[in-house]
RNA sequence: GGACAGGUGGCCGAGUGGUUAAAGGCAGCAGACUGUAAAUCUGCCCGCGCAAGCGUACGCUGGUUCGAAUCCAGCCCUGUCCA
């Protein structure tokens, strides 16, 4: 049975697409995996994100190892059958929290004590800690433990950080081969980092490239540089990894950065945008974000989205939508979230057609008219 | 009829002589959110003005004071209790 393969049906400039083939499911690409960090899709349930047209969704190696515990998880039959997500999970390694949780941890060379933002307790997390518990969550994609520095650091920092993160890539390389049964039916994921700085991001990509992995992330981007250094980045990032493995950009993004991304060769994003906006009042349509709290959908009897066959848009206006989040109801964030969701994959499906059909310079023209109003 | 308690900005509610255009919360109006410490956070929120500022304002009327939401008097109103 094959445990992981890239297909690239189709290329057009540097977009690609294709799937990825594993045992527990296939991953058209370029792909949306919703986030489901505590082994749930806030608000969704598994059955719903599905239906969204979700092919993988992720997991989170930090949040899973406080709460319920890794070994729990895998005492429970593994975070599949723990959370009824049956498709492949990609399982991120804790690398995002050294810099989120920044204040909770002491990092070291062998790797970062956190302090648990839930009771305080002290946990230590290394690349083979990391490889450990993502192997008794059962993850399909596992991810390197890896540093995500902020994009203000000064270069010295960035570089000594990119280093680092490449000695863990080596040790999650090595720590996730250790566990047999489970890499010979799962995949490793490098990290690429160095900021902004092409030369940093060329020597990282040559260090990954020589461990080997099966697909490559473009890390440490999505921090606070803005879209157009992201840009910037990915307009060379992409073409120092491998061009037969899949390729994906961590933490991103709006849906003008998917596309813009895509274009510059990404296979693979998640991000927790459709999701936390779907409890905080923003929907994202095709003409744009809408925040649903403003008084102007108060009496709008219309859908959320005119083109959108999910629940949300078929059955529910504008205003109830208004009203169930201008009163904090649950509902509200319920429909917001699969119309977010739903609305990620729509635009990950145009742009697979879009690649497929070779038009795809048009139907990114088309969107940014229509979404930035450009 | 009597005894207490109380009347503060749309609402609730601090404030008991100057540092008070008046805490805080709610409501309202916007904005943000990118490998989730987030069903969260931020800003605005008496009027006019870009602003310095000016004008109004703490039940009503009058008074004390250099100065009053704060002290005094009368009145009006509300609540609870007693007749």
């Amino acid at each position: 049975m094959t445990r992981f393969a890239f297909e690239i049906a189709a290329t057009d400039g540097k977009a690609r697409t294709g799937k990825i083939t594993m045992q527990r499911g296939e991953i058209r690409t370029p792909a949306f995996m919703p986030v489901g960090t505590a082994a749930t899709v806030k608000a969704m349930k598994p059955e719903s994100v599905r239906a969204t047209g979700a092919d993988i969704i992720l997991g989170n190696t930090y949040h899973l190892m406080l709460r319920p515990g890794a070994e729990r998880v895998a005492r429970l039959g593994g975070l599949h059958k723990f959370m009824n997500w049956h498709r492949p999970i990609l399982t991120d390694s804790g690398g995002y929290q050294v810099m989120s949780l920044s204040d909770l941890r002491k990092l070291t060379e062998q790797g970062v004590e956190f302090r648990s933002h839930i009771d305080g307790s002290k946990h230590m997390l290394t690349p083979e800690r990391s490889m450990e518990i993502q192997r008794l969550l059962g993850s399909d994609i596992v991810m390197a433990f890896d540093e995500c520095p902020r994009a203000d650091r000064p270069r010295d920092e960035i570089a000594a950080s990119m280093e680092l993160s490449m000695r863990w890539a080596k040790r999650s390389r090595e720590g996730f081969d250790s566990g047999e049964e489970h890499a010979s039916r799962s995949a490793l994921f490098g990290i690429q980092q160095g900021a902004l700085d092409e030369d940093l991001r060329r020597i990282s990509a040559d260090k990954l490239t020589d461990i080997g992995f099966d697909g490559y992330a473009v890390g440490g981007l999505a921090v606070g540089e803005g879209q157009e250094a992201m840009f910037g980045v990915l307009d060379y990032a992409p073409g120092m990894l491998p061009a037969d493995r899949p390729r994906y950009l961590m933490g991103v993004g709006k849906p003008d950065d998917l596309v813009g991304a895509v274009e510059r060769g990404i296979d693979m994003f998640d991000c927790v945008l459709p999701t936390r906006s779907g409890r905080n009042g923003q929907a994202f349509t095709w003409y744009g974000p809408l925040n649903l709290r403003n008084a102007r959908h108060a009496e709008d009897t219309g859908p959320l989205d005119e083109n959108c066959a999910c629940s949300a848009c078929t059955s529910y206006s504008r205003a109830y939508l208004h009203h169930l989040h201008k009163s904090g109801e649950i509902l509200g964030a319920m429909l917001v979230t699969e119309h977010n969701l739903a609305f990620y994959q729509a635009l990950m499906q145009a742009m697979r057609s879009a690649i497929g059909e070779g038009r795809f310079v048009d139907f990114a023209a088309d969107f940014r008219r229509d979404y930035l109003k450009t």
